[in-house]
RNA sequence: GCGUCGGUGGCGGAGUGGUCAAUCGCAACAGACUGUAAAUCUGUCGCCCAUUGGGCUACGCAGGUUCGAAUCCUGCCCGACGCA
């Protein structure tokens, strides 16, 4: 890493390598700069495990671990922060009895570890995602066959709208929480607003997240009613069952309908102003990529950000790509999840500078093509893996199916996405965004 | 030289009288993926037109049997193994 990259990524320095120290103080939100021509400003977020310059892109751990890499090796990719899942953690750990609802759920493992950052040797700072999405992605994300944006591939089969009163096929949304079945042994999970908090308690992130129902792309407006009624309702639980100082985000929904959407911010704002929220999030279905419903990201964005207090933080839930990034911290984002960076990677896909639009491209290793050509991955790059490996190497790595070239790409997406994010942030402090 | 087994699409390998342009895997090509169900999934993959669909040439080569053959018979060529 060059050291100008270094001192955009870590101005403060890089800090000691692993240390725990006490970690029960709340965060605290610094706005550094307002942009004058959109939304976008310039933070930190501190936290007990160190601080976020925020514009920030945090990378999904969904397991307590960045797929295919160790966390020093996360670290040296200018990662501030990370996000695990309360869904996984409560599940994955736990060997013989992970049916059986938090007595013995993966996160007693992560707490006899004495937390997450201990567990997986990671300094420095950590989310929780309450198991929200996972309301989603097990239920009517897997019965539609869809993402969380819509797609191309989507408008055919949204013959089967989720409209009122509807139920995905293996998850049970009730008033209480949800129940779903334990991939592991077919055993009952069940997460509500308690159970999810207390799960995120023991594994002890320095955010946790509201546990909420993330709803499909275009839900018909009967059951956003009456999902986001759900998702208020667990959001006060959710604040009732906290009972650690860690700092706990409300989660907006109300998917394209405006109004919705302006109610779910007020109604959140609310709370937040009331000591139960020390952040925002974004979540759910956030308009169309491709642009057919008219309704994008940014507008959700744009009808939302407003309404919140700008001296909290904001994160938006799992929108990412390199050509969002510049969209949402316009918006007024400050931190952001994407799996993107971490999952195109092991599909072979590294992202590398170009003279495009936007500053970069997609490359597929998985090409034949990959196997001939001699050149770095990313000439422009000076990471670990582009300062030495060639893109042969790494496409004969994925023709074999070694698990290294996942790794590898994975290493270097890492590094691409928050050198790009450490450019925005140079932006806005120069007021060219 | 004799014998046995075998020669199928780029490769491997099914199929053993009709529903076969031919299961499947690999490779190739294209596509998808945004709070990770995912080191995954989907499509194409003989040639020529076409929207469903149609036409042509195909299972080592040449003949034959049959209404009909990748599948049966004969000869030839090639390969592996065995015996000389």
């Amino acid at each position: 890493m060059s050291s100008a990259v270094l001192a955009l990524v870590f101005p403060y320095g890089a800090g000691a390598w692993y240390h725990d120290g006490n970690s029960n103080s709340m965060i605290e939100f610094t706005v550094l700069k307002r942009s004058r021509r959109s939304r976008a400003r310039l933070g930190i977020l501190k936290t007990p495990h160190g601080e976020v310059m925020t514009p920030a892109i945090v990378p999904v751990a969904t397991n307590a671990t960045v797929k295919a890499l160790r966390s020093d090796e996360v670290l040296a990719t200018g990662t501030q922060m990370l996000i695990s899942n309360t869904y996984h953690l409560h599940l994955a750990p736990a060997q013989p009895h992970a049916g059986r609802p938090l007595a013995r759920g993966g996160e007693e493992t992560v707490a006899a570890a004495s937390g997450i950052n201990a567990f997986m040797q990671w300094p420095r700072p950590t989310m929780t995602d309450s198991g929200g999405f996972q309301v989603f992605s097990l239920g009517f994300g897997r019965d539609l066959g869809v993402g969380k944006v819509a797609s191309a591939s989507f408008p055919n089969r949204l013959e089967r709208a989720v409209t009122e009163g509807a139920q995905p096929q293996s998850v049970k949304i009730g008033e209480d929480g949800v129940r779903f079945r334990s991939p592991l042994d077919g055993g009952e999970i069940f997460l509500g607003p308690r159970e999810s908090i207390a799960i995120q308690e023991r594994i002890g992130a320095d955010i946790m997240f509201a546990f909420d129902e993330c709803t499909p792309p275009r839900v018909m407006r009967g059951y956003m009613r009456a999902a986001l009624d759900r998702t208020h309702r667990w959001a006060k639980a959710c604040i009732a069952a906290k009972r650690t100082d860690q700092a706990l985000y409300g989660i907006i929904q109300g998917s394209v309908f405006k109004d919705l959407r302006e109610e779910s911010a007020k109604t959140i704002s609310r709370l937040a102003r009331g000591g139960g929220f020390s952040g925002f999030g974004i979540g759910g279905d956030l308009g169309d990529a491709l642009g057919t419903s008219r309704i994008g990201t940014r507008t959700i964005l744009n009808w939302t950000v407003p309404l919140l207090d700008s001296r909290l933080p904001r994160h938006l839930l799992g929108i990412g790509k390199l050509d969002d990034i510049e969209t949402i911290v316009k918006a007024g984002v400050d931190t952001f999840d994407c799996t993107v960076p971490t999952h195109y990677a092991r599909r072979g896909i590294a992202f590398v500078s170009s003279k495009k639009r936007g500053g970069w491209e997609a490359a597929d290793f998985t090409k034949a093509v990959m196997l001939r050509d001699r050149g770095p991955i990313d000439a422009a790059c000076d990471c670990l893996v582009c300062s030495g490996y060639r893109r042969q190497y790494v496409a004969h790595l994925f023709r074999a199916g070694e698990i290294t070239g996942g790794a590898m790409l994975t290493f270097h997406n890492l590094y691409f996405f928050n050198g790009f994010v450490a450019r925005v942030r140079e932006k806005i402090k120069k007021g060219l965004l």
